[in-house]
RNA sequence: GGCGACGUAGCCAAGUGGUAAGGCAGAGGUCUGCAAAACCUUUAUCAUGGGUUCGAAUCCCAUCGUCGCCUCCA
């Protein structure tokens, strides 16, 4: 089976293939440290994470690097609002989005950038675009002569021309063309600001993210992901000037994930309607954000609300229904449940091998919860049921879903649990049902529910 | 205004030429003292209008609607 990727470049979906053998350079941009990071960030990284397992998964060594954006006019804004300098702020939110990877259950990347750290291979960089020409410094400041560059607008399906008659640009007499963009900007006052051929200055926004790449992954790479709002300009221009640099592709697949939206509109920062990393996690686990952007097209806008949230959570139970215990260990049950496993697993990666169709390879992790959980009920043993389960662990742990993590409760209540359980047995024996069920529904509004069957009482946390 | 994406059951969501995966919710049933859980059965002609085709949700055109980008943004 091949894998398909669907390429913001081409429009289509295309055969992976990697420029080295059985390697994937991958470069994801990541967020840029000014605030609270919201849920969409976590979408984004979730994505590319999925994408990453999976990868893996077929074998491939990825080498996966994201970028933190630590000088940018938003940030600056900050240190001034809090009267603190903006490489404080920038590593206040660095550290807080860390804990997010971490709690997300997203695997580390090789290597987190960060822009200020890459002054000296910037400022290199931009002299290099200087000196050929496609890049010409105005009072300190260094912009891209987009016109320079052939296939400006390759990525975003733009001409020049039409940008120019839609938008309507500042005056900005020192650009030679309104759609030039900022490379190097000179220093304002009170801003943070590094020495330069050009004087004293900092950074353009897009710049960091061609030579982080550069740097660390090599002048081509396989995979260079993103939101779909970075499109245009901020890859549009990343393309201008690696491959004005290099004169060679930059990157082979283009992959953009959809952006989360709160009551019909993007989640954005500016716009104010936003929930936090931090407040999500805090009434739920991490396990159901993953299943919402699971559970539909990663190319697709996700809606944030109650009911989407509930939705994963439900499904997320569904799936964690199948690592139940056998009811009974007699064995009443013949068959085996390989095949059904077997099956799964190919509906999982054909799916999966599509663009990533998760939300089509967890239809068929789906139907083998159904599969074991009628060997359940007919009599399966534990030993029968585990030729399921294993896979369904396994599969899950390729899309990052940990099913059995809830499992940490507080290990002293279960003696008293059991005990209570044994009691109940007792009472339902002698047909007591008033006090059984008050034991049950007491039971229940602590987290403790039970589930009587012909061969006895079981018991799970909520 | 320009560019692009999307519009599938009550909801979420696959499917891109041969008569609609999956999940949730709903209805009925099995099991149960009653529940819960699980299992079984059941629920759509694919925004609208044209066109191409033996045949379209799937291709083309138009209309309506939603969203994204065009300014910082995952």
């Amino acid at each position: 089976m091949t894998l398909e990727i669907y390429n913001t470049l081409t429009r289509k979906k295309e055969p992976f293939k990697t420029l080295k053998p059985n390697r994937v350079s991958m470069y994801v941009c990541g967020p840029t440290v000014y605030d609270k990071a919201h849920v969409g960030h976590a979408m984004s990284v979730l994505v590319f994470d999925v994408i990453r397992r999976y990868l893996e998964y077929k074998g491939y060594e990825v080498e996966l690097v994201m970028n933190y954006t630590d000088v940018d006019d938003k940030i600056i804004q900050r240190a001034l609002v809090e009267d603190v300098d903006s490489i404080q702020i920038a590593e206040r939110y660095i550290e807080e989005f860390n804990c997010h990877l971490e709690a997300l259950n997203v695997l580390p990347a090789a290597e987190y950038p960060r822009a200020t750290d890459e002054i000296k291979h910037i400022i290199k960089s931009v002299k290099a675009l200087v000196d050929k020409g496609y890049a010409y410094q105005a009072n300190g400041d260094v912009f891209y002569r987009i016109e320079k560059f052939d296939d400006y607008g390759k990525l975003s399906g733009r001409d020049i021309e039409d940008m120019e008659a839609g938008s309507r640009v500042d005056v900005d007499s020192k650009k030679e063309h309104p759609m030039d963009f900022a490379l190097w900007k000179a220093a304002k006052p009170n801003e943070p600001s590094w020495d330069s051929p050009w004087g004293k200055g900092r950074p353009g926004w897009h710049i960091e993210c061609s030579v982080m790449s550069l740097h660390h992954l090599g002048e081509q790479i396989d995979i260079h992901g993103g939101g779909n709002d970075l499109v245009f300009p901020h890859h549009e221009n990343e393309i201008a000037q690696s491959e004005a640099l290099t004169g060679k592709q930059f990157a082979s697949y283009w992959v953009h994930n959809g952006m989360m939206q709160l009551s019909g509109a993007k989640m954005s920062k500016s716009m104010g309607n936003l929930v936090t990393i931090d407040a999500f996690l805090e009434e739920y686990e991490a396990n159901v954000l993953r299943m919402m952007v699971l559970n539909s097209s990663y190319r697709s806008p996700l809606k944030f609300n109650e009911e989407t949230i509930e939705h994963a959570q439900k499904a997320l139970k569904r799936l964690r229904s199948a690592l139940k215990p056998a009811r009974s260990q007699e064995g009443g049950f013949e068959g085996s449940l390989v095949e059904e496993a077997e099956k799964a697993k190919e509906t999982f990666q054909e799916a999966m091998d599509d663009d990533f169709n998760t939300s089509a390879a967890l239809a068929g992790l789906f139907d083998l919860v159904r599969e074991i959980n009628q060997a359940r009920d007919v009599g399966a043993d534990d030993q029968t049921l585990a030729e399921g389960q294993r896979i369904l662990k396994k599969l899950t742990g390729v899309i990052g879903l940990e099913l059995e993590k809830e499992e940490i409760k507080s290990g002293d209540a279960e003696p008293f649990i059991d005990l209570l359980v044994e009691v109940r047995d007792k009472l339902r024996e002698s047909k007591q049902w008033e006090l059984s069920d008050k034991i049950r529904d007491d039971l229940e509004e602590l987290g403790v529910i039970l589930e009587d069957s012909p061969q006895g009482t079981q018991w799970h946390w909520e």
